[in-house]
DNA sequence: AGCGGATTGTAGCAGGTGCTACAAGTGCGT
DNA sequence: ACGCACTTGTAGCACCTGCTACAATCCGCT
């Protein structure tokens, strides 16, 4: 009879690149459920609301996102605050994540626009970034915590620039040199 | 009978404070047009369509914040690349301006799907952010591109981590030095 | 006084939204 | 063979969306 557990979690990645092609808020149900090869009966059946599929989904791509930066992680250090900037802005590049540099975007007009849901998604992206960028600076690094606030900030920066479509800068921001 | 421009002029200022609180997506003909006083079909007669008031609203707000960092600026240079970032950083995170951090990432979220016009705009504002920090680098700066990009990434990266709810780590990048 | 642009009233269209209701099945575990 | 979670069909609700139609005004300009 497959318990809800398992269509769930077989929806969930059709879902996630469903919402990466059309967009957070241009996730209606009846499109979505027929793109994935359901009824929105069935959506609203297994998730309760539509809020509820929404809560899923996030927590589905935040753990999706952080696993892969695990993966790419292997416990090897930068051998400088400019090479580990180089490291992370090269792997949040790729260009197989680039359909969730909207929906990162989508999260966080929401988590500005009040939805609390959204801003600890957000936080908690951002909590594991902060982490993975100190478990990868070099040891010896006089100040992680500046050090990761401004490799952080910087590669944010470069997933605004790729989106306004000014990719020729984020480039430039990888070239330069870092403190 | 008061032209059609003047009204126009008279609503623009409503509609971008509406839409700086209800979000770009969040602003619909009806609810918008009771909120600044009129009727939606007022509002289509005066902008021709709802994407009409879109681009109008759009050019208006761009000229808005670029005529607002010219005026901060006063031709005065910075004296190092940090208190450029420093000063800009300030001035962009200027609470006044905080609403418009949702509109910003509404825009970057509508380029990054594809939208044109919003990814034009997105680039003319991002083109005259670099300008103005070229234009306040201080004058032996070794490296201007190196160094506006990098401060363009920064100060973007700090508009990202105030909208993630992470104002913490977003001060530390200001705190933190520069080359 | 009258012309013409601007405004309002009233009403509607066709489409989409999340969600619900009820009946009729499906197939697996017991 | 029965129960039960799951699935599908068909239909609908109340509401919102951008936009339109048509007539009735208002009001300054000539």
């Amino acid at each position: 009879m497959m318990a809800a557990q398992n269509r769930k979690e077989e929806w969930l990645p059709l879902i996630a690149n469903y919402v990466a092609q059309h967009g957070l808020g241009g996730a209606s149900l009846r499109p979505l459920a027929k793109a994935i090869g359901t009824s929105d009966r069935m959506l609203i059946y297994h998730f309760g609301s539509k809020d509820g599929l929404m809560t899923e989904l996030l927590g589905f791509v935040s753990a999706q996102v952080m696993a892969m930066l695990d993966a790419a992680a292997q416990g090897s250090r930068a051998e400088s605050r400019h090479a580990c900037l180089v490291m992370l802005g090269t792997l949040m590049r790729n260009p197989m994540l680039r359909p969730f540099l909207r929906t990162w975007g989508e999260m966080l007009v929401e988590a500005e626009g009040g939805n609390a849901l959204y801003r600890d998604s957000a936080q908690a992206i951002v909590a594991r970034l902060d982490r993975w960028i100190r478990d990868h600076l070099p040891e010896d690094d006089p100040d992680p915590d500046a050090a990761a606030a401004q490799i952080l900030a910087l590669v944010e920066g470069i997933g605004v620039l790729d989106m306004a479509g000014c990719s020729d800068i984020a480039d430039r921001v990888l070239a330069a040199p870092l403190a």
